[in-house]
DNA sequence: TAGATTGTTAATCGATTAACAATC
DNA sequence: TAGATTGTTAATCGATTAACAATC
């Protein structure tokens, strides 16, 4: 693999290539040229063969790509066979909706445990996952390997949580706090899941569109 | 305003700066410069500058800008102050998270209907939400503005669901699914939270983190 | 072989950064 | 007035697109 240094907006248009190549081999297409998988994803075929050779060569020319040989390469470069463990903090609405809905293992992660404070809940399971005391959280990390953590705590905890999972090592986070966790000379990696900042981009894209209608109206 | 065709990147800042204002605002502060602005959210002056400059000027010379003109000026420009009504299709576990924990009002919108298949679910109301049968919703669309629908259905009824709300004028959806919607000849305004997405980009960084750190073991 | 499509280099386009005059 | 910081133009950088030789 080459991998110089893969820019950011390669790695967000990995998912969604990923995600493609399933629906076609869920329809049983077993082979697509770079034109063809760019049409479908609003996408030049110059730009996916631009994206794939940041990683090595994926395809034979002549013929194209072959679904599930591509899928495999993508999965692997996002790290889907690395057997990834994380934890979930906050067993609130939101943490629920994700234990219940949301299939980790899908994506090659495995969701070992749960943290909450309320006593009703610790000691329960939820979908085969034990929800521990926060408390316990301490003693948890120091003797378990935790590649990320799902932070679902409320906006206060977020801060604080965050600070003593990265005390013990945890360096990345999927944020689902309405908190900027992104800290200037950090080294965690944050992902976030801003509920409110992509409604108010629709809300954006919405505007527009209606002050357009509403220009065109004037004429 | 100026609005000559603002980017995707520059929109995507925007919610960002409107959360730090409220919390700078929170916290009493009322001035800052881009510099200040920028640090706190790993962007340089010239950015924060040229963001804004897209739309006007908003700031004094010398001085900075005012927290709270600025944070005014920046929510009408993503409409959040053009009372949006939205509805929700799906009320689910997700759908469920966000009707309990997302206050839509903060952000401008107006959450006015829900939408479920469940006979049970359907007449009863949630968090201040009527919930209505499916089978009302075309009539619905027909008596009500929609501007946005926000997305909660399973996978399999994410297509039909969606044509139907077009077919009904609604152009702005904030899909929840994990199904691409975007369509390559629609001109439905789609937002898409796609959860498997985003935790395969972190995915991603924790791989090359891990593969980084292994490279240096070698040597 | 001829046709198709990749991998890759070069050209273009757009976004970010730097610089500085304007001005509070 | 002097210092600070904006608004804005110019320079740089990076990402996307176009083109085409390589090759299946």
């Amino acid at each position: 693999m080459k991998q110089v240094k893969v820019s950011n907006n390669v790695i967000r248009r990995l998912p969604r290539y990923l995600r493609k190549l399933d629906e076609l081999a869920a329809d049983g297409v077993d082979k697509i040229s770079s034109r063809q998988l760019g049409e479908e994803l609003g996408l030049t075929s110059s730009q996916v063969r631009q994206d794939f050779n940041c990683f090595g060569e994926f395809g034979q020319q002549g013929y194209g790509y072959n679904v599930s040989a591509l899928r495999a390469q993508i999965a692997g470069i996002l790290g889907m066979d690395r057997g990834f463990s994380a934890i979930l903090l906050g067993v609130g609405n939101i943490g629920r909706a994700l234990m219940e809905n949301f299939c980790f293992s899908d994506w090659g992660v495995k969701l070992a445990a749960a943290f909450d404070i309320k006593p009703e809940l610790v000691g329960t399971e939820y979908k085969g996952v034990r929800i521990y005391a926060m408390e316990e959280l301490e003693h948890y990390l120091d003797t378990n390997r935790v590649d990320m953590a799902v932070l679902t705590v409320p906006k206060a905890a977020a801060v604080p949580v965050t600070e003593l999972l990265t005390a013990h090592g945890v360096d990345a986070i999927w944020n689902f706090t309405n908190v900027e966790l992104t800290r200037p000379n950090s080294s965690t990696i944050v992902e976030n899941i801003h509920f409110s900042d992509s409604l108010l981009s629709l809300c954006y894209y919405v505007t527009e569109r209606r002050d357009d209608a509403a220009k065109k109206e004037d004429k």
